[in-house]
DNA sequence: ACGCCCCCTGTCCTTGTGGACAATGGCGAC
DNA sequence: GTCGCCATTGTCCACAAGGACAGGGGGCGT
């Protein structure tokens, strides 16, 4: 339905490339990141590359010198034989349009080359899903954190306090009331909320696990 | 490519049916969620749904009662006339395959409706981008975390399982070391790390602030 | 062999923390 | 008016934490 881009493939293994090539389009092939330089100068933004197996290569594609400035202006879509999250996130962070698995499906493939090619991002199910627990873990929800619900004013003010470490002492100064009071407040805190120290109170209140 | 799959829409607002009669497939028009159920029971699965003006109607669609047993097992795009981030990812949470503008070109909608109907997840760009960002600026970089760097590994245990809460006593424990040893080890990583105590520690090791 | 670093442990000692027990004043609900 | 919740403060006390000295044993490079 959509124009069919011209495709650049960059990979090392040539049973890929072989399989590659029943994507249509006569993919063109590069062995290298200096052919992502000549195919934006043909013109062309369509890359598919292969990250190969992790073990293998051990410096990743997008550590290697040339790559932002290679990898600028295209529509990537990264792919790894061993797909895995925290590949995934590394290669859209380094500019990468899209990532999945280098033996995906070819309509897969073909799908997630349109998407990119259209100036989308491309993000597999898996790893997506994964993104959406992140957030909703640590999202600020609406109006106030969970962990501030059952506290009085007060003591949200002081278990935030302590919660950046400070101590009792510069609670109270900061407050302009007494340690014994804030130790009282703390006190509740705790109760409440079911820590035993400050420290796990620190831990609840940046949402840590 | 794919088959055309045939498609339900959802939505009060008889301008933007009319716009996505555009779409082709000649979509079938629902307005409540029961539509829903018979769509499944006629064996379909792809849902084009407007959540609206997030200010008009004030109770988002998926708080409604029959949502999660309706939006079991289709396939729904979500479009909101009003995109918001905080609105995705709630409708993404609540069981929708995508999210995307309402009005939205239509070479954009199909595209989505592709992606979801082969039973991947479809997010646009900026979205996309907002949780890339708040992934990447508390997830574990390559190898070590900097605060690791200048620790030895025996001080790196330490510290970490200080940095959970965990009290000397039991860190002792769990490493089969004196607690003695334990608070040599934290001295040095307080010094190393130029922190006071093992809350600051904490902080650094979960990257507060 | 000597210095350096790491890992381990010991004995003080000071201080911050957190719990126990107790009390006062304000303020809204019944 | 009384009850309950909140904010405030007081004293006493047990204990974990962290610093100050001090030391032994193992590995590693020059």
């Amino acid at each position: 339905m959509s124009s069919p881009q011209p495709l650049l493939i960059l990979t090392d293994d040539d049973l890929l490339a072989e399989r590659w090539q029943g994507l249509g389009r006569s993919p063109v092939r590069a062995r290298n990141l200096e052919g992502l330089d000549t195919w934006r100068a043909a013109g062309h933004r369509l890359v598919l590359i292969d990250l190969g197996n992790a073990k293998a290569g051990q410096p990743p594609l997008w550590t290697q010198p040339g790559w932002q400035r290679n990898a600028a202006g295209l529509a990537i879509l990264a792919t790894s034989s061993m797909p895995n999250d925290d590949e995934g996130l590394a290669a859209l962070n380094a500019g990468a349009s899209g990532y999945c698995h280098s033996h995906a499906p070819l309509e897969t493939l073909l799908q997630a080359l349109d998407v990119i090619a259209s100036g989308e991002l491309w993000v597999g199910r898996a790893l997506l899903s994964r993104l959406l627990r992140l957030v909703d873990s640590r999202l600020p929800r609406s109006g106030l954190a969970d962990w501030a619900t059952p506290l009085t004013e007060r003591e949200r003010e002081v278990a935030h306090l302590a919660a950046l470490g400070e101590s009792n002492l510069a609670i109270a100064g900061a407050l302009g009331i007494t340690e014994r009071t804030v130790k009282a407040h703390l006190k509740a805190v705790f109760e409440k909320l079911q820590v035993a120290d400050r420290l796990q109170l620190a831990l609840r209140v940046h949402g840590v696990r």
